[in-house]
Parts: C-alpha cells; sequence; structure tokens
DNA sequence: AGTAAAACATGACAAATATCATATTTAAAA
DNA sequence: TTTTAAATATGATATTTGTCATGTTTTACT
C-alpha cells in the first residue's frame, strides 16, 4: 500500500497541512480503490464515514429532484477530497458521487482523521478554506441557474470542462460528457441539450465526432446569449 | 455598550463556543448598530473584515447578475451570523446585504476574532458545521432552481417565510417582502411573481390586505406543483 | 389632504423551453 | 459479425415564462 507522504495528492488538497506523523497514521489505515466509469462511490442518504482523495479520474455529484430528475451539483476531480463534509457533524450524504471516467480513490475513515481536525489548526483552516470556496461557488451557481438562459449555461459548461480538464492530442475535451449530463448539469431536458449543442455546432463555436466535442472558438462561447 | 456575554445572541450563534474570557475581549471591541430598513450593510466586492451579529431583524444577501438583475441567495436573520467567510482567507464579499427590516446588529473586526478560530477548535468546528449546513442548503437551492417551476419556487419561499419569521397577530406573514423580491429570489420576473401570487390567491392558498400575505393552506401549498 | 412616485395588477403577445414522436447513428452484447 | 439497446438528432407542438403596455392601488412626502 502507498503511502500519502509520496503520494502526489498530498501537493494539492487539505492533506498537505497534515505532519509527516499524521501523515503516515493515516497512511497505515486508508483504502485505496479503483472505480470504474459510470460506478456509484456513495449515494444520497447513506452514511460516508469518511473522506475520499482523488488519485485520478473525476466524478459527478448529483441529487435526485422530486421530479425525477438528476441534478449534477458538482464535479470532484484529481487532487480534490471527496465527502469532506462526512467529517463534520454525523449527517448522511446529501449527495450521490457517480465515476464519470475510471478513478483511483482512497478512502480514509472519519475516525482517524477526526482527531486532526480538532487539534491541527492548519488542517480545520485548509478544510474551511475548501468550504468557503465552495460555498461562493454555489452562489455562483445559483445565479447562473436563476437568471442564465439554457444555451449560456451550456456554453459554461463547455468553458468549464475545457478549463478544467482540457483537451487530447486531437483537440477534443478530454472528459466524456453524455448529452443528459450536459442536460443534468444545467437542469434542462435532454432534447434541449442535444438541441443546444447542435446549434452551438451549425454557430462554428464547436465541432464533434461521434460524442467527442473541440471547441473551436472560446472566446466566442464566452459571449454567448 | 452591552456585553456579549449577556447578549441573547450569544445563546445561537458561533459565539456561544467562546470562553468567558474570550466573549469579554470580543465585547469590548464590538461595535452596535442600527441598520434601517433597505439600508445596506456591505457590498458585492467590499472588504468586510468582520462578523456581523445580528439581534434583532433581517437581511438579504444577493448578487448582481451579468444580466442586470439581483438574485436573492439567502435571507440572514436574527440571531445568524454574517460575514462569516471574511474570517477566511483575505477575499472580498461575495454578496450584497441589504437589511429587510429594521435590524439591530454588532460588528466583531475580523482581528480580534481570528485567534480563536486558530486556537478555540470548538469555534472553528462551530463555524465548519455552520457552514456545511450552508453548503447542504445551496445543494437544495440549486436543484430547486434548476429543476423546479417557477409557481413551485414562489409556494417554496412562502412556505420559507412562513417557517422563518412566523406570522403577527392577524396571522399575516411577520416579514414584509415585496412582489420584487419574491421575484429575485426564485430568479423570475417580477411580473411573473405577481401573476402566481394572484394565481394562489385565487386557487385560495393565500389571502392578501395590501402587501400583507396570509397563508391559507400551507398543507396544499406543500403540494402545488 | 393632495400629489408624486413606487408598487401592484393584468392583458396581449413573444420567446424560451418542455414534451412527444420518430429517425438515425453509435455503442454494447450475443 | 449480427443483433439489440442506448445515445443522438430533429420536427411538431404544447407549456411556461418573459416582455411590453397600461391601468390601478398603495405609499411616501410636502
Amino acid at each position: 500500500m502507498s503511502k500519502c507522504e509520496q503520494c502526489i495528492i498530498k501537493q494539492f488538497n487539505a492533506l498537505k497541512t497534515l505532519s509527516k506523523e499524521e501523515l503516515l497514521r493515516v497512511s497505515s489505515c486508508k483504502t485505496s480503490m479503483f472505480i470504474k466509469k459510470g460506478e456509484t462511490i456513495f449515494e444520497e442518504g447513506e452514511s460516508v464515514n469518511g473522506v475520499y482523495c482523488i488519485k485520478s479520474g473525476a466524478c459527478k455529484l448529483s441529487k435526485l429532484s422530486s421530479n425525477g430528475r438528476e441534478q449534477i451539483v458538482k464535479l470532484v476531480v484529481k487532487g480534490d477530497l471527496l465527502g469532506q463534509r462526512s467529517l463534520i457533524g454525523s449527517e448522511s450524504a446529501n449527495l450521490t458521487a457517480v465515476a464519470l471516467n475510471d478513478m483511483e480513490i482512497c478512502f480514509i475513515p472519519k475516525s482517524e482523521i477526526i482527531n486532526d481536525l480538532a487539534k491541527n489548526p492548519n488542517f480545520s483552516n485548509s478544510i474551511l478554506e475548501q468550504m468557503a470556496a465552495d460555498l461562493r461557488n454555489s452562489d455562483n451557481v445559483i445565479v447562473n441557474m436563476a437568471q442564465k438562459s439554457v444555451k449560456n449555461r451550456i456554453a459554461e459548461v463547455l468553458i468549464y470542462l475545457h478549463e478544467t480538464f482540457g483537451v487530447d492530442e486531437e483537440g477534443f475535451l478530454a472528459i466524456q460528457f453524455s448529452r443528459e449530463d450536459f442536460a443534468n448539469f444545467v437542469g434542462t431536458a435532454t432534447e434541449s441539450a442535444i438541441r443546444i449543442l447542435s446549434q452551438l455546432k451549425k454557430e462554428g463555436y464547436i465541432t464533434t465526432q461521434g460524442k467527442l466535442i473541440k471547441i473551436e472558438n472560446i472566446e466566442g462561447l464566452k459571449r454567448v446569449e
């Protein structure tokens, strides 16, 4: 089992604030696992009781609406922690986490890390900072959902995917996102998402090849209304 | 100047985790102030550099969208802390705070409380809990905005206002919320908010008298689609 | 009280989005 | 490979929501 000390993840997330000793202890009890694309890591309502470190891959966090539709609330990517809120209080997961591609993750039980949260102010501060950033981001998402058109939101998702995951050798978005994922992310019907992607294609902002998408004019996309 | 120790606010928010000594020090540097309905406490982009305790009254936190509309993101009420995120990191306010009615608030400078955050794990934990709850709430708001109809969202706001502020002697909602506020809270045009309130009136869920609103059938409202 | 301004209300119409139907293409499985 | 299922695409139409116009009521101010 690899040590957290050597793991690249350490450089990205709140674990970097832990001391060598703390990291060694965490290392010794963590569970490393591989998750295949489409598999569920945890579901809304379950108790999570620990945090996951994303070593590679990405997942979507979503919630089932009362109308039966899935709403993607955010994406969690390599270097992020997943399930931080399970460390605080004892409530069950509010969201469902499903892998967008093959992932490698480490699970650290709450019991092993909860003391660090109480005793290491750097660690709790780092979690605080992360949550403050998440809240700021949520505010912005709420405003976008409430005030912007579906076309505008789809354009923003394209830009976000481009910035977050980059492109492959041929210039296609490096993450595979189905039309349904687009719809569930911006809160619209799948057909509407498809229609708008077709429209963006006709307008020359993107090109597609199968389900692969290439952004051709990112500045234009930013100005889409 | 009144002491935090004796203030009722102490019982509601994160300040309750401070020791007697810490509270005394905070007390000695806080600034108490009265804010009139409609006045701005701070604006998006400003640096806040401290937290406000809401002793009485309530305010709305909103953000200006790129389309020029105001989006209300959340309400902050008596017993809540306002501007907690200013304690973490050093970023400027993401939201604008405007009083919904006359308020009495206390301002505690960041410099006086930042040490407690680092040294008193109970205090930082209390802030963490609050932020975790806020995040959970934001998730739910995002889902509602993305998936529910305007009518449904207006109905939910009515229920929320009822639960949060209660009613006056005659049964009217104890908070005055303009039609524009309703619109800005659910992300719709003012005319649409007006229309839907009229509709809810016709359907017998609410009655109005001037801008006062009385909920007549809360169970019915919960079932509105 | 009288006047102006703001808030509320409602009709008519336009635009955005959802829904249903039905192809077509792509991916998965036998 | 062949077959089947899933994802993508697009038209037709219904529904929801926004916009503009205009009138009424309420509130604020002198």
